[in-house]
DNA sequence: CCACGAAGATAGTATTACTATCATATAGGA
DNA sequence: TCCTATATGATAGTAATACTATCTTCGTGG
């Protein structure tokens, strides 16, 4: 029998729901390969099209444009990512232990997983470190943020900052330490590999780097 | 007698020099508005060329396109900032008091500094905030910096940096605490502003608790 | 007074980001 | 079995974007 994962999207985020044909899972799935070959600007539904073997009308009526494309792949991405906490913190007491397993999951490099097949895991992890932030970086952020398209990462940056407060119930600062981790467990590998010098982690690119210094700024600031 | 501040700019930034004609100067101060004002995405040449009462040609003969733009004005930002770092803590001795100042530079709203009147620093100030990591957040970022478009943030950066070790010259991720400080000062404040459950600032939109957190958090890592 | 370079004026092209319409296939229900 | 709703395919068209090219004019410096 076939496992199947399944994240709950928020119905805003598409016109047609793509995870119901074919079509749709072949958008997600080429689409991702696509923003990741050539980045999210040079991305184009036309392009998009012609690779799945459909017309550009036909993605067009499932998202209404490629920025909400962007926005369905990352909350889906925010959401797995907040299920994979939850399955590997569930049996761990120790809230140290548990955020250790946390920054582990957000800074390193995921294998692709096999339950989910319109999804190459490995590969969205690495769009999200560079196209992630400009799902919100935008003039519409409020507006899109009304209608609960970054559920999903408030819901982790909000689970997140839940157990700093278990480690440290008097820090004054879980929630903006936690999207501090979540957002540098993806810069610093960014910088790592594009821009070294702005990092110690050298040209060796190695992500348990990013976990230890990681580890070093939150434990730091959230001993008593 | 007038005072000019004039900020070195690497050559390859642009096509003719815009500090050295009226043309050029408006491009630069109209430019920073309307992308201030519509956003880097709906941000187009032919509209900064019809708000100065020029010719998209005209345009392009400094800039290659919208995206050296923004690359233009972010390095003049950073190479603005390192000055002010400069100014601001030369006359310090104690490097904790240093880099408290530094995290003050970076994270409170700056007023407009009259010395540069083709550049308008508090609007500035937000694009960065807003549009500056889609400067380096593509495919191309390491042709650019091959030609080394993004040195004024890593001078930035390594000189934060090495104040930070004057602190503690034990501390292992000078340059990773350095660009995450950096990054913070602006993602915190965005998020205060848009998204403010990703912080603790709710929404009184109080810069200095940025500060207060951003201090709490480099003091807490770099103490022996 | 001439030369040169900067800027203005105008035109043109390929691509992007859509919207609209009509035809076809097909799957499920009456 | 037929009917119909719905998804998809095929095609066309439009306004805006992101440029490139060319020719003229204007002003300054030698």
């Amino acid at each position: 029998m076939e496992l199947q994962l399944q994240i709950k999207m928020n119905e805003k985020l598409f016109l047609r729901n793509p995870e119901h044909s074919e079509l749709g899972k072949k958008i997600i799935l080429h689409g991702i390969q696509l923003i990741y070959k050539n980045g999210f600007e040079a991305f184009t539904f036309k392009k998009l099209a012609e690779d799945i073997g459909t017309t550009e009308a036909g993605i067009y009526r499932y998202f209404e444009n490629k920025h909400r494309l962007l926005i369905y792949i990352s909350a889906w991405y925010w959401g797995w990512l907040e299920y994979r906490v939850t399955v590997h913190t569930n049996n761990i007491k120790d809230p140290v232990q548990k955020l250790k397993k946390v920054i582990k999951l957000l800074a390193t490099a995921v294998e692709d997983d096999n339950r989910t097949s319109h999804v190459n895991e490995s590969i969205l992890h690495q769009i999200i470190i560079t196209e992630g932030s400009k799902t919100y970086l935008t003039k519409k952020v409020s507006e899109d943020n009304k209608d609960h398209l970054f559920q999903p990462y408030k819901n982790l940056c909000a689970k997140i900052g839940s157990i700093i407060l278990e480690c440290n119930p008097k820090y004054k600062y879980p929630k903006s330490l936690s999207s501090t981790i979540i957002e540098m467990a993806h810069f610093q590998n960014f910088f790592m590999n594009n821009l070294p010098s702005l990092t110690d982690f050298g040209k060796n690119k190695d992500e348990l780097k990013i976990v230890l210094f990681l580890e070093d700024l939150v434990f730091s600031s959230i001993k008593k």
